[in-house]
DNA sequence: TATGAATGAGTGTTCATTCAT
DNA sequence: AATGAATGAACACTCATTCAT
C-alpha cells in the first residue's frame, strides 16, 4: 500500500489480463479446449467473466493466447540456454535435459499443445507469433548439429527437424501418456527413481543416434 | 411374433451394439470426451439414442468400452505379428515398422489415448481387460530383447518398459502433434516422402540405441 | 381420458409444437424479435425450453415460422372472403371493413409485421411460404378493380398495389400507433365510438378513391 | 495546464451531449429500444459510455429525449411551413407532401415512433414536450380544414385527426412496411418511379377525399 | 428390441450499469 | 468534465439423460 500510488489492485487492467490468463492456462491444460469452463476461469483468476470476454473476446481467442504464450515461455527458456556457445554434445546433452525438465516442470504445456492438435492446429495456424518464436528454435538446433558435423564427433546426414522430433517425443510421450502408461507396464511413471532413469535412456537414446561411432551407416533405407 | 422367433432379431442387437461402438470410436477420436455429443453418435450409427444407454450404461462407460475395444485391437495384431518366431533384430524392426503402419492405419487410437490421458486414465484404472491384454505384450517384447542380448547383437541392460515406451514415442508424437509440428517446422507431416523418412528415422533411432557396441547396424531395412 | 387412446397430452408432438408456435406468436407481438425472450415462450407455452430448438432450430427461426403462419393466416381468411363472387363495390367495402376487424382480432400481426419491417424482411426474403400465399391475393384484388372498371362503378387506371397499400395502412396505421396517437391527438384511439368513425372514415376514404365519380380526373399528375 | 481553460471546455460538454443524442438516434431507429446497444451508442458518438448516464441517467431516458426531440423537429419544420397563409388546398397539399418527404429523408423518425408504440407510449406518455408541440400542430390542420370548408372547396363533417391519421398513415406504412411489402408485391418500393407514383397516389386520396362533392379536382398536382 | 418426446442443469456470451480515478 | 475497469444478472442455446409407449 506504500510506495506504488495509483494502481489499486482491483484496477490494475494489465493484472487482471494475466490472472485471467494464468488460470485459463490451468483450466485448459487440466480439462482441454472443451473441457474447460469460462465460468471456472473467471473463478480461478478472481476476475469477473466480462472481463474474460473484454481482453480476450472469446474462449477460443483466449485459448489462443494461452497456446501463443505458452510457446514463446519454452522458446525464450531455450534461447536463454544459449546452446550456441556450447560444444556441440554439451549443448544437445543439455537440449535434451532441458526440455524434459521443462515438461515436468511445465506439464501444461504438454496437454495445451494436445488440445491444439486434436483440434488441427487451428488456433495457431495463422499465428504470426508461433511462426516469429519457432524460427529461430529451429535454426539453433541445426547449427548444433552442424558444428557436430564440422567437429567430427556427430555423423552427417541426420535431419534436424526429425532430431528435434525426436527429442521432443522421448520426453512429451512418457509424461502425457503416464497414467495408461502405469497400467499398462504397472509402474509409477512419476516414482522418482523411474523419472531419472527415463532421462537417462533420453539422453542414451540421442547420443547414440547422432554418434558419429565406426558404425557404417551406409546402405539405412 | 409366432413361428420365427429368434433368429433375425437375436443377431440385430449386436449388430447395433457393434454399431454404436464403431460411431463412438470415430466421434471421441475426432472429439475427445467431453467434446464427443451422444446425439451425434446416434446419428453416425444410424442408431436411436435411447439404445446407447440401453446398451453401455452412459457415456464414460461407452468411452470406457471404446477405449478397452482398442487396446484389445492392436494389442492384438501385435500378438499376430508373432515376433518370438522371428530373429531378435527382425523382431525388433518389425515392431517398429509395425507399431508405425498401425498407427497410420488407426488414427483414432492415438487421439483416444490421449483423451484418456487427460482424463488421468481414470476409465481404464480397474480394466481388467486392459491389464489382461497388456502382460503378453510386455512380456513379448521383453523376450525379443533377452534373445536379441543372449545372441549378441543388442547390448545387455536395456529396460524393455523404457525401450517400448520410446518405440512407441517417437512415431506418436510424430502423429498426433503433426499440425503444432507443420507450424513450427514448416513442413507437411503427411507428405508420403516426409513420412518414410520418419519411419527410417525411427528404425535407425532404435537399432542404434539397442545395438551391441560397436554396433554393426550394417543391413537396416 | 376417455375415447382418444395413445396420445398423452405431455407426448404429443403436433401439439407442442402447436403450443410454442402460440406462444412465441405472443412474444413476438409484444417484444418484438429482440425484446422477447425465449424463456418467456418455454414458460408460456408450457413446454420446456429444449423443445423450441428441437422443433425449430433458433429463435429466429421460430420467428420465421410464426411470421409465416401469420401471412398465411391472413391470407387464407380473405381468401374465405370469396371477394370473385360479390359486387365489386362490395367486394372492395367487405375488404376494408375485413382488413380492420382482421387487424382488430389479431394485433399480434400488426408487431409482427413492424418486427420484421425494423430487420429489413430478412426472415421472409426467401421465404416460399409467403410468396406462395400473396399472389392470389394480390391478383384477387387487382380482379376487384378490373370488375369495377369493367362495369363503370370504378375509374381507370388505379395502380392495384398501391390502393392495396392504402388499404392497409388506413387501418394499420391508426391501430399501430395508437399510443402515440392518443398522446398527440389526445383520445383514446380504442375508444369503440372512435373506432367505429375509424372505419366509416376509411371506407369513405377508399370508395371515393376509386369512384368513377363526374370527377374528370385527367391530368392528375 | 496553465493559461488557456475554460475555454473549449465548457462548449463541448453541449457538444458530447449532442454527438450522443446524433449518436443514440441513429442507434435506436436501426435496432429498435430493445435492440440498441448503449455500448454502439457510445462508440458512434466518440464519447465515454460513462457520459451517457452522466447526461442522460438511463437508456430508457436517452431514448425518451431522442423521441421528444425527434417529435420537436417534425412539428417545428411543419410549423416552417406556414400553412395558414395559404389557400387551403395548396396548404394541404404541402402538408401531405412534406409528410412525405420529411419521411423519406428522416427514416429514423418512423422507426422510433413504432418503437414507442411497441412499447405503448410508455416513454412520452408524460412528456410536457410532446404535448406542447402536438398541440399547435392539430389547430393548425383543423384551420386548413375549416378554411377549405367556409370556402367551399372541402366538403364539412371531416374530422380533422382522422384525416391527420390518414395522411400520416398512407406515407408511414408505405415507408415502414417497404420490406414486407417488397415481398409481398414483388415491386422495389424505394425505386424512384415507384415513389413518385405512390406520393401522386396519396394526394390524389387527400384530395378527393375532402373535395366537396361533385369533386372538381382538377389540377391536382 | 426399439423409439420419439421431453427435461434440468448447465455453457458461452452479452448487457446496462456502477466504481475508482 | 471525462474515462477505463469492473460487475451481476440475464440471454440464447446445448447436453447427457430419462419417460412413455
Amino acid at each position: 500500500m506504500i510506495g506504488r500510488k495509483r494502481i489499486g489492485p482491483a484496477r490494475d487492467a494489465d493484472l487482471t489480463r494475466k490472472k485471467i490468463l494464468a488460470a485459463a492456462k490451468v483450466e485448459f491444460a487440466m480439462k482441454g479446449l472443451g473441457g474447460a469452463r469460462v465460468d471456472a476461469i473467471a473463478a480461478r483468476s478472481k476476475a469477473n467473466k466480462r472481463m474474460i470476454y473484454h481482453y480476450f473476446g472469446s474462449k477460443e481467442q483466449l485459448f489462443t493466447t494461452v497456446l501463443e504464450e505458452a510457446y514463446s515461455d519454452i522458446r525464450m527458456a531455450e534461447r536463454d540456454l544459449e546452446l550456441d556457445t556450447l560444444p556441440p554434445e554439451t549443448a544437445l546433452k543439455t537440449l535434451v535435459r532441458f526440455t524434459w525438465d521443462y515438461y515436468l516442470d511445465n506439464p501444461e504445456f504438454l496437454t495445451l499443445v494436445n488440445s491444439e492438435n486434436l483440434h488441427k492446429g487451428r488456433h495457431l495456424k495463422n499465428s504470426a507469433t508461433i511462426q516469429a518464436v519457432s524460427r529461430p528454435f529451429v535454426a539453433m538446433v541445426k547449427g548444433i548439429l552442424a558444428r557436430g558435423v564440422a567437429s567430427g564427433v556427430f555423423r552427417p546426414d541426420i535431419d534436424p527437424v526429425q532430431l528435434n522430433i525426436t527429442i521432443a517425443a522421448i520426453g512429451y510421450y512418457y509424461l502425457t501418456n503416464r497414467f495408461t502408461g502405469a497400467i499398462i507396464f504397472d509402474r509409477d511413471f512419476m516414482d522418482p527413481k523411474m523419472l531419472a532413469e527415463r532421462l537417462n535412456f533420453n539422453l542414451d537414446t540421442i547420443l547414440r543416434l547422432v554418434a558419429a561411432s565406426p558404425a557404417r551407416s551406409r546402405g539405412i533405407r
